[in-house]
DNA sequence: CTCCTGTCCT
DNA sequence: AGGACAGGAG
């Protein structure tokens, strides 16, 4: 069975009903993906921060340069300024050469494959299938930490990361609808922030809890092992 | 693979 | 005050 007893089906039918309203995203079952630019923003930003402190940030960003071709042209102070309290400022520095190539290379357009997504600076594996899922519709495997944990434990993966990636990757793409990979990719992370939390998952509010095995297992809380650092 | 970032949390 | 986190880069 390529589609593992209508995972995807289920969560999707979860999603429908319980997605969250974020400003970056269009509402379950939307015939338009989202603007590239706004998804892009926003995983820029997720990244490193929490929905919770996202939120204003975006806003502001995207009132204040509503465009890629508005960022690019944006002086690399203000930006820096803007992005005061966010960290990780070499980031908001990739985030500035990455619309400035996509500005004055490309049109104004991002890609739409995660290979060329990839290309660009401060985006890596995770947000190219990110923004080519979401904003283009594309079947990209888009396997975040929250992913990683849902599938390590609706898989029953119980080898450590980050040796398991590869594993946990696999099992996810098992996992894939045919449409609504956009929708999809973000039912999943919205399971895992919401539901599928690391300490105590809420099982009994799961759809896709039935063929659980680490549920059934009894583990869950436990997965994804971790190899220790020290 | 290791290293790195800074904010948030404890 | 120290560690956790979570992705990207090298
Ligand atoms: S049943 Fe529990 S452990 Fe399994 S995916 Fe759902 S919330 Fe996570």
């Amino acid at each position: 069975m390529r589609n593992q007893g209508d995972f995807a089906a289920r969560l999707l039918g979860w999603y429908d009903a319980h997605a969250r309203a974020l400003p970056w995203r269009v509402p379950p079952g939307s015939d338009r993906c989202a603007d590239p630019y706004a998804v892009w923003l926003s995983e820029v930003m997720l990244q490193q921060t929490t929905v919770s402190a996202v939120i204003p940030y975006f806003a502001r960003f995207m009132a204040r340069w509503p465009t890629v071709h508005r960022l690019a042209d944006a002086p690399d102070e203000a930006v820096m300024a803007a992005w005061a309290g966010l960290g990780y400022y070499a980031r908001a520095r990739n985030l500035l050469a990455c619309a400035r190539v996509v500005s004055r290379e490309l049109d104004g357009r991002f890609p739409g494959t995660e290979a060329e997504l990839r290309r660009l600076p401060g985006i890596g594996p995770y947000t190219a299938a990110a923004i080519s899922a979401i904003a283009f519709g594309a079947r990209a495997n888009v396997v975040d930490g929250n992913v990683e944990r849902v599938i390590a434990r609706h898989a029953r993966i119980t080898a450590p990361l980050p040796g398991a990636k590869r594993a946990i990757a696999a099992e996810a793409g098992r996992r894939l609808p045919a449409a609504r990979c956009g929708d999809y990719a973000q039912a999943l992370m919205d399971l895992g922030a919401l539901v599928c939390t690391p300490a105590a998952p809420r099982c009994g509010a799961c759809p896709v809890a039935a063929d659980c095995a680490a549920h059934a297992a009894g583990d869950a809380a436990a997965l994804p092992a971790r190899t220790r650092k020290p």
